[in-house]
DNA sequence: TCTATATTCTACCCGGAGGTAGACATTGCG
DNA sequence: CGCAATGTCTACCTCCGGGTAGAATATAGA
């Protein structure tokens, strides 16, 4: 069980940024601060602005700075945008259609540890990490 | 979350076994069956063997069966066998050291999920699979 | 206006999981 | 013996997530 490369950095920015005293945090900071290679983590900025999750200002002294109160932003959220969610919500061997009629041999076995992840996934925002006693980001 | 294909693909094979009237099941069988591509399969069984979760009979009317209880096969052992258990014992951040000392800003909303995968993991066998009331198989 | 510092865009490379192909080894059976 | 059916081994291909490089664009400030 692993998130994405690109799902724990662009958690682990958002949480920088929330805490971060600046306004704007430029890329190059980001990288440095939470060693993340510069140019892959540029794209993925983008990505998390293309959804709205933060906002970026060009030129000079530019940089990102989140775009929504911390309460809305929901760990699901990220990572649906990120990597998808699909794989959170599937047949733990792999089958389309594994249900209740059609079950596999480890339907019930994974209903409530599924649903364990996906209700955390959900219930979480990034206010609660901000408030969470641990704030280790590199 | 999801499982590697290859493990995916070991657990059906080894229920479908279980099943099984045959005594012994060869891979061109076990392909055709669960619909898996036969010269991966024929890999697949090898580490399988190899752990000793199946034993092989060389030659003309040859095949692979089960060589120990089923009560004795953990799912656990199986992926640790296919694809390694630690991505299911870390830090969902990614972090080497991430711990109650210095935990990062999901340790303690993950510790629970996580422990519901593993549990689970450790406790479900063979066995159970096969009596379990599915046995979707492909 | 010019320069430094930003974001943004495009193209490419790398490694590992999944998958394919073919040769080789072993064995039952006519 | 000789063939057919099987497991076993090695080499290679493909796809995708992760990562690198460089140019284009935007803008604050001297």
């Amino acid at each position: 069980m692993r998130l994405f490369k690109s799902s724990e950095y662009a958690i682990r920015c958002l949480v920088f940024m929330a805490i971060s005293e600046c306004d704007l945090c430029p890329v190059q900071q980001l990288a440095t601060e939470l060693n993340i290679p510069f140019k892959f983590l540029g794209r993925l900025m983008g990505r998390l602005r293309a959804a709205g999750f933060v906002e970026s200002v060009r030129g000079k002294h530019g940089g990102y700075r989140i775009a929504k109160p911390l309460e809305k932003i929901r760990l699901e959220a990220i990572i649906d945008t990120v990597e998808g969610l699909d794989t959170y919500d599937r047949c733990i061997l792999g089958f389309d259609r594994c249900d209740e009629e059609n079950p596999c041999p480890l339907h019930d076995f994974w209903k409530s540890p599924k649903a364990g992840i996906q209700e955390m996934m959900a219930q979480v925002t990034l206010a609660d990490m901000v408030q969470a006693k641990g704030k280790k980001l590199s």
